[in-house]
Parts: C-alpha cells; sequence; structure tokens
RNA sequence: GGCUAGGUAGCUCAGCUGGUUAGAGCACGUGACUCAUAAUCACGGGGUCGGGGGUUCGAGUCCCCCCCUCGCCA
C-alpha cells in the first residue's frame, strides 16, 4: 500500500467557477484519488478556497459585505458545490485559515534567516484621506493613450495599453474618489528567486517523466530573457496575511500583507493541518505527509491544476520550500490541463460565458458531468465543450452502453428467473473469452488511471462496457432460454456479476451511478479484484437483487435548444 | 514581435524512439437480434495526415520555409 497525497489548485474565492476551471484541476485531482483509494492506498487529497488578495476585496465592496463575512459565504458556496459534483476531498480548506497565516509568516522567516528575502525601496502611489497605499488597479483615472476616464492603474480597460500609475491624468483612489494622492517611498519584500534558479533548473531537469507542458512552461520561465526573476511578495492591503518574520514583527513592513500567490501554495500544507484540527488529531499526523524528516519520505505528491498555474507550482512554490532549509515535500508528479473552451469561444469568468458549476448541477446530475468533462479533458491540447457533443456522448456512452446493459440484464433476469441470483449452468469459452478480453482490458485501464491519461482511461472503460453488450449479444441468453435453460442462468449469472464489476471500475468517473448499481445488487464489496474470474463469482447463486431505475435519462433535442440558448449568452 | 502547444476521416480525438494496405468513438449506410432506455451487435463507405521544399531504400512521424488556431510573455 503506498500513500498518496493529493492537491487540486485551489479556487479563487470571487465567485463560482465554470466547468473549464472544474475541468482542468479539481475534477481529474478526484478521478485519481478516487481510483487510488478503491486499488486500497492511503489517499490525502486537499483542496481548499483561495481567498486573499485584491480581487477579493473587490468582489466583496461590490457585495456591499466585509470581506470576511464575503469570503466566508463563498467559501460555503463552493464547499457545497465541490459536494454536489462529488468531489471527494479529504479536507476543503480555506487560505485565510489561522494554520496558514502562521505557517506563511513561517516560511518567510525561514526564507529571511537563510538570506533568501531582500527588501528593495519603491515608489507608490498613496492615498492620503484612505490612509493606505493603493495597489496599481485601486487607482482610476483618465488614460493618456485613449482617454478613457475610468482606467485603471494597471491597465486601461477600453484601449487594453499597459499603464503605470503615474502615467493616469487626474488619478484618484478607486475606495474613496479621492484626489488627495502622492508619491511615497515604501519597502516591499522581494523572494530571491534568482539565488535559487540553479537548483529549481535541476530539479526540473530530474523531472523527465512530466508533461511536456508542465516542463516547457518551466523551462521558458527559467530561461527566457534574463531568465527567473526576484519576485515581490508583499502588497499593500488589508486582507491577507500580515507580514511577519515568523512569530516576529518585521520592522518595515507594518500595515502590509504577503502576495496572494505567496501564501496560496503554502495552503495546501495548512489545509491538512486544518484536516487534523478537525478530527481532532496532532501535528504529527498531518505532518507525516508533509514533512520528510516526520513520516512523509515514502509519500508521493500529485498536484493537479490548469497551465496558467504551473509557473507558480513548478518555480514559486518550490522557491519557497528550497529557500526554506526544512524539508518539506516537494511535488513529484504535476498534471498539467490545457483550457476548456465553450462553443466555439472561450469560457469566461468576467463575462459570465459557459456553464458554471451551480447552473450544471441544476439542469443534470454531476455523473454527467463528469464523464463528458473526465472525457473530454483537454490533455494534449484546448478541446471544446459543445451541446451538441455533450448530448451525443452522454446518451450514447452512459445511456445506451452502460445504462441499457444495466437494464437490459436485470430486467431480463427478473421476468425468467426472478429476484435472486440464478444457479444453473456452468460458465463456458464465450465466458472464458470475456474474462480474457476484460483483463487485458482492466489492465491497460488500470495502466492509464495510474499515469493520469484521463481521456485514454476513459476510453478503455467505455470498451470495457462494450465487451458487455458484445458477450451478451453474442451468447443471447433470450434464445438459451427457450432451449437450455441452464445456459441462460448462467449467462444471466455472469451479467449480474458484471454490472458489479462495472460498478468498482467505473466508480471514479461517475460515483453516484456506481452506487446505485452497488444498491441494486445488494453488494457493498468495493473490492478491486485483480482476479477477474473470481470477481465475476463474487455474487453466489441465490442473492437477491432488484432492478434499479434507469441510471441515465437520454438529453433530449427540445432540452439541448433550450440549454443551448440559455447558456450561450451573458450571465447576469 | 518572441516563445510553448497544436493543425490527422463530417465531428471529437489516438498514432512511442521514421517501416507492411493511417486507427478509434460519434454521425452516416446495410444487415442481424428483439432481453433492453427505438437500446444492442456485425459489416461497410469516407482522409493527397495545414501548404511547399528537403534528408532517407522508406516520413503523419526527422530538417527548413510559409499559412492558420490557442495560450504565455513583451
Amino acid at each position: 500500500m503506498a500513500r498518496i497525497l493529493i492537491t487540486s489548485a485551489i479556487p479563487y474565492i470571487n465567485g463560482i467557477k465554470h466547468l473549464g476551471n472544474l475541468v482542468g484541476s479539481q475534477l481529474p485531482a478526484d478521478l485519481f484519488a478516487r481510483y487510488m483509494r478503491a486499488r486500497g492506498h492511503e489517499v490525502m487529497f486537499i483542496c481548499a478556497t483561495d481567498e486573499h488578495g485584491t480581487p477579493a476585496e473587490l468582489a466583496a465592496a461590490k457585495a456591499g459585505k466585509p470581506v470576511e463575512d464575503y469570503c466566508a459565504e463563498m467559501h460555503t458556496v463552493q464547499a457545497d458545490l465541490a459536494k454536489g459534483f462529488r468531489l471527494s476531498f479529504d479536507h476543503f480548506g480555506r487560505s485565510s485559515s489561522e494554520r496558514n497565516r502562521k505557517l506563511t509568516q513561517h516560511f518567510a522567516g525561514k526564507l529571511a534567516e537563510n538570506g533568501y528575502i531582500e527588501e528593495r525601496a519603491e515608489r507608490q502611489v498613496y492615498s492620503i484621506d484612505d490612509g493606505r497605499f493603493l495597489p496599481d488597479r485601486y487607482i482610476e483615472g483618465t488614460c493618456p493613450n485613449c482617454g478613457y476616464d475610468r482606467a485603471r492603474g494597471d491597465q486601461c480597460e477600453n484601449c487594453t495599453k499597459q499603464l503605470d500609475p503615474t502615467d493616469l491624468i487626474n488619478p484618484r483612489s478607486a475606495i474613496s474618489g479621492s484626489t488627495n494622492l502622492e508619491v511615497r517611498e515604501t519597502k516591499h519584500l522581494y523572494l530571491r528567486q534568482r539565488a535559487l534558479k540553479d537548483r529549481i533548473a535541476a530539479w526540473i531537469d530530474s523531472k523527465t517523466d512530466w508533461p511536456i507542458l508542465t516542463t516547457s512552461i518551466a523551462k521558458k520561465w527559467l530561461n527566457d530573457g534574463d531568465g527567473l526573476q526576484d519576485r515581490g511578495i508583499t502588497r499593500d492591503l488589508y486582507w491577507g496575511v500580515p507580514v511577519m518574520k515568523g512569530d516576529q514583527p518585521w520592522p518595515g513592513m507594518e500595515g502590509k500583507v504577503f502576495y496572494v500567490w505567496f501564501d496560496a501554495p503554502i495552503e495546501y500544507i495548512a489545509a491538512t493541518a486544518e484536516w487534523a484540527d478537525k478530527n481532532g488529531l496532532d501535528d504529527a499526523a498531518w505532518q507525516r505527509w508533509w514533512r520528510n524528516d516526520k513520516g512523509a519520505e515514502d509519500v508521493t505528491y500529485y498536484e493537479f491544476m490548469g497551465k496558467d498555474n504551473v509557473p507558480f507550482h513548478t518555480l514559486s512554490f518550490p522557491a519557497t520550500i528550497l529557500g526554506s532549509g526544512e524539508p518539506w515535500k516537494l511535488v513529484d508528479y504535476l498534471k498539467s490541463f490545457n483550457y476548456l473552451n465553450y462553443d466555439g469561444g472561450q469560457f469566461s469568468t468576467s463575462q459570465g460565458r459557459g456553464v458554471f458549476m451551480d447552473q450544471a448541477l441544476s439542469i443534470l446530475p454531476a455523473d454527467y458531468w463528469r464523464w463528458w468533462l473526465l472525457s473530454h479533458a483537454p490533455e494534449s491540447s484546448d478541446s471544446e465543450f459543445t451541446w451538441e457533443n455533450f448530448q451525443a456522448s452522454v446518451n450514447k456512452d452512459l445511456a445506451d452502453v452502460l445504462g441499457n446493459f444495466v437494464s437490459r440484464v436485470t430486467k431480463f433476469a427478473v421476468s425468467k428467473f426472478g429476484n435472486a441470483v440464478p444457479a444453473g449452468g456452468d460458465y463456458g469459452p464465450q465466458e472464458q473469452a470475456l474474462i480474457e478480453e476484460l483483463t487485458g482490458r482492466i489492465r491497460d485501464y488500470e495502466s492509464f488511471m495510474q499515469a493520469m491519461e484521463v481521456r485514454k482511461a476513459a476510453t478503455e472503460l467505455r470498451a470495457i462496457w462494450v465487451a458487455g453488450n458484445e458477450y451478451l449479444q453474442a451468447a443471447a441468453p433470450w434464445s438459451a432460454v427457450k432451449t437450455d435453460p441452464a445456459r441462460a442462468e448462467a449467462i444471466i449469472r455472469l451479467g449480474l456479476n458484471l454490472i458489479r464489476l462495472y460498478a468498482i471500475l467505473s466508480q471514479p468517473f461517475i460515483p453516484d451511478a456506481a452506487q446505485a448499481m452497488m444498491s441494486a445488487l445488494g453488494s457493498q464489496d468495493h473490492t478491486w479484484s485483480a482476479d477477474v474470474a473470481q470477481a465475476l463469482d463474487a455474487l453466489p447463486a441465490g442473492h437477491g437483487f432488484a432492478v434499479p431505475e434507469n441510471l441515465f435519462r437520454k438529453i433530449t433535442d427540445e432540452e439541448r435548444a433550450d440549454w443551448q440558448t440559455r447558456f450561450g449568452g451573458i450571465r447576469s
């Protein structure tokens, strides 16, 4: 039994995520976590909400709420949606937790101790009336390029020109509207990534089995232009982890917080500590997952994320860990995803374009989405969601191939032999051939799952379902029952056992349907058996079962057309 | 403009270090079956592998140029 640590990129707090976000990190991470648990491994699967920073402050202000309240509410919303999609986190934490605050300050203290933090003086806009420094996007004014009067200090939304706050004409505070601004000198902390570049580069070079997408992004940042740059890790904000050097004050850093990208990945560790706290466990319980000196040396750590997160996980976060000089776990395998597009364009949170997690669950159960998204995961390149493709795939794969198989077997069994597994006949050559085929296919399926080849695993699983239909078609129990009832009984006994095997194999993809299959068969034995012949004998003759409701209904053309219209435009 | 990844049947995609007639699913056509959610199973049509050069006995697979899509950076 192996010990497997899995983290999904943590979703930002300012709103409900769309299906593109879901398929890029949380969903494939969940698939992997479920599979590894099913194989009997010890799994720790961690996710959280990423709560700090300017966008959260702005979203809270827009909602007219204190940022603490806003984040607490949105965390609950996201946690409920995660449950709705059956994301099986061991803990869904919050980056604003006390644990993360302490741990982030601890890392900063260690980095400073080891000489990897540098203080730099900068000139920045200070709002006298607001009593604070203003981040670039908190300053508004007239764009010097196009004359737009609501340009932000970092960029003009009208002409898209990148700006410096001091470029703006008639600058004002976005918080209060005050024009009583001045440029003051202030100090910020920088993480000296350049000093760690060689160690990071050597570490990346050792990861020869990582996806090309992952390593090419990392190498580009390492080698492009002047190479890896030092990174500012403090901001003049209210909402964040206060800058401290371990548990000591940091002179000159009063009123500042750590940059959200500094504390967010640390939350992976902190969330595991939150998990221990919630379960009444001591520090050793979470440290054995993260500290190589406290039991984590046999842990394999997997990270899942969209490609936009790769630089932070291959460079910044490892720099934090390496620079700390402490034996924290570094990621062993980083699985990254491309983007999912929506019907010819992009999913867009800001424009509300596409299908969002709450909307998705309001029209169909989680399994439909899980199956489509995972079987079309954007692994080798960007992929595209269209309603036509969604309808066709789900109807064919889930309703016709799998659902109908369960239906035809159980209904035939009940009508001919009653509500118990029939006893007659023996397995013969056709059954042997099926067992051989399934053995090979399941072996392939396991390889793909182990390798996180999500689409290929889905393809193989589907082929396993198809094999059942092929077998049934060839064995034709509806004919045998007329001439050789015992033979028909053997076929159906195998068919019923096959449903149970399918439930076990399919559970990582479609957990609700798998549960429904197991319930109908009156089995709760989810053992992932290496021996197919043995697995197909699990339900003995005489074992009671029921005909389940149809596992999957079909999506009609009318529904598809309706959803296409409803979700095609802008989310209000 | 620089860089990454892509451009393979109508659609979504496989094709590892170059090697016999380029594959799968869906869609389409024909047939079989009738247990089942008008489901299933079998067979079949369909591609000058973005374009053009080159290396090679042989290239979708390597090299060069060009075109297009997407993303990152500037």
